[in-house]
DNA sequence: AGCCATGCACCG
DNA sequence: CGGTGCATGGCT
């Protein structure tokens, strides 16, 4: 075992496992994963939020003192931190405080992970796991050596985007591309599912597929587009 | 051009 | 002398 692909190097028990299926059997969203920094993981409770998941995510601040967040984790323990930005140059840099019960209740160190995720209501449930394999190839915070353009990833987009079977019986396939251009991007820092499929998220077909411990994901207009792509994808 | 990891001055 | 809140600097 152990072939450094995902799907057999994280099976069965394993921590990591655990908290992903404890997640998705509460219906959660994960939306971000923090790999701790030293920083992050050196007692203070702090731990730094990227701008941009910041001001997605998280509430909008007026002023740097922030607000109260109420957070659980996937065992129904609560947690309060404070969402708060210091001053940086010219700009915020987002914080998170008051994070040590919870780094501390699931011992996160440096190279961990703080999982941030929300439940159908919005509510936000926070979970932790150890460093993976996987992480550890990824770059922060540990450099990561090089990785231009991997094969597979090339060859997906290949094969995912298909601007070609205008041949014969593609009609079909002509009609207007609202939102969807059926082409498969990774989405960075999403928690891979174990399995990958076709849905239907407000009115949106999605398909996603999991490689190589990556998430992908397609958005098209009509089911058959997406399950069409799906199945180009070497995915039935 | 600016994020963000971390250093560090200041304050109690 | 430990925490706060900002400054500095590596990296993209």
């Amino acid at each position: 075992m152990g072939t450094g692909l995902a799907g057999d190097s994280d099976v069965g028990g394993s921590p990591t496992a655990a908290v992903t299926r404890a997640l998705e059997s509460m219906g959660c969203t994960v939306f971000y994963q923090k790999p701790l920094t030293s920083s992050d993981a050196n007692g203070s409770g702090r731990v730094v939020v990227p701008k941009a998941v910041a001001e997605q995510y998280f509430p909008h601040l007026d002023n740097q003192a922030g607000v109260p967040i109420e957070a659980a984790d996937t065992l129904g323990n609560k947690y309060t931190f404070r969402f708060r930005f210091w001053i940086n140059n010219q700009s915020r840099m987002y914080l998170l405080e008051g994070v040590s019960e919870m780094h501390q209740r699931y011992d996160l160190k440096v190279g961990d992970v703080m999982i941030f995720a929300h439940l159908p209501d919005s509510s936000l449930i926070v979970a932790g796991r150890p460093m993976t394999e996987e992480d550890s190839m990824r770059k922060p915070p540990l450099r990561r050596v090089n990785n231009p353009q991997s094969g597979v990833k090339r060859d997906l987009q290949k094969r995912a985007s298909k601007p070609t079977p205008k041949s014969s019986q593609s009609k079909r396939l002509q009609k207007r591309r609202l939102q969807g251009d059926g082409v498969f991007r990774a989405i960075p820092d999403v928690v891979p599912q174990p399995e990958s499929k076709v849905f239907s998220q407000h009115g949106v077909w999605t398909a996603t597929i999991e490689i190589v411990g990556e998430m992908y994901q397609a958005y098209f207009d009509s089911q058959e587009d997406a399950i069409e792509a799906f199945n180009a994808a070497g995915y039935a």
